[in-house]
DNA sequence: TGGTACATGTAACATGTTACATGATTAG
DNA sequence: CTAATCATGTAACATGTTACATGTACCA
């Protein structure tokens, strides 16, 4: 019975239980490093995944071991469901960024208020390039990893690009 | 009474009535062409929007005109709640890129399926790149929007250079 | 013994998507 | 007259966020 495709959400859960079995925690924590630059998900998000998948079978919990922590094991299905999953096409990208909605209303802003933000965000971006610089090596063996670090790269080095050829007309805004 | 600070999608409409007077269904229009390539909007939400900030009367409605055309119109109360919002700061992007889940689970997915997508995904940005060339002109009077559009155009041709510096192994995968 | 990291979860709410349902106006 | 476009909305659901509540284990 499959119950209708996984989320992209639920999916990457399960593609991480692929590897082996993990507690909520350790999924959360995992994305965030793995995918957390492009798919974010909050610990409510995988609690409740996790137990709409066990309840629909695609995972199962394991023993608690210390803490309470319950390992959660992919199941055949749950395999199943993930390969459904990764033969379909890949929606497309949505990209929700505030700061570039200040920019299209720059007219009616206060004045400064533009170029403060844009000024914070220009440092935020610079950390975040730097940072993908750091990781590189720590995934250099996994192509895959390197591959979507890769991607953080190049998007940080446009985000800077453009900050850096934005006109005073808009950072003097 | 501030109910809360308005979320980005209603100060979007707001923003928008500043101009003139609209209805839902302009609104959406004009969205999808000034703001759309960075923050979606579906007509259901700004239909719901509408009806909320009505009811706490940062718009009103006018006349009904042909075809039941109600024309939203800002009050007072909704340009104090937009300046509000635009003196927030404003939050960092969310991306949600599901190609580049794929590409983090390549090691998972059926043969072919990858490099099927990475080129289909390549084709999009593509276009996408040259109607924000053609677009260009048409805004060229408008600091912001030039502002915004150009964001567009270092953003996918980013894309386009993370496409073409992939590797073998990822794109054969 | 005290703080930090580990670990689980619920509740309430906000936001976003999809499908459905209806009808008027205009251009051809 | 008929198809496309304009225009409104509701309902149901899916997804995402925030705040709250609880407790254990480890390390210094």
């Amino acid at each position: 019975m499959p119950d209708r495709p996984l989320n992209a959400t639920a999916a990457s859960l399960l593609g991480f239980l692929h590897e082996r079995p993990m507690t909520g925690w350790d999924l959360v924590a995992t994305a965030e490093l793995l995918i957390g630059d492009f798919w974010s998900l909050t610990r409510s998000q995988v609690y409740r995944e996790l137990a709409a998948m066990a309840a629909s079978g695609l995972v199962e919990a394991g023993e608690s071991g210390a803490r309470d922590a319950r390992p959660f094991t992919v199941t055949a299905a749950g395999r199943a469901a993930f390969a459904d999953w990764a033969a379909q096409e890949p929606g497309p990208e949505t990209i929700r960024f505030p700061l570039l909605l200040a920019v299209g209303f720059g007219r009616h802003l206060p004045a400064g208020r533009l170029a403060a933000s844009l000024a914070a965000h220009r440092v935020e971006h610079e950390k975040r390039l730097q940072r993908y610089g750091e990781l590189a090596a720590a995934v250099s063996d996994d192509p895959f990893a390197t591959a979507t670090l890769d991607f953080g790269r190049h998007y940080e080095q446009a985000v800077l690009g453009w900050f850096d050829a934005l006109p005073a007309a808009v950072t003097q805004a």
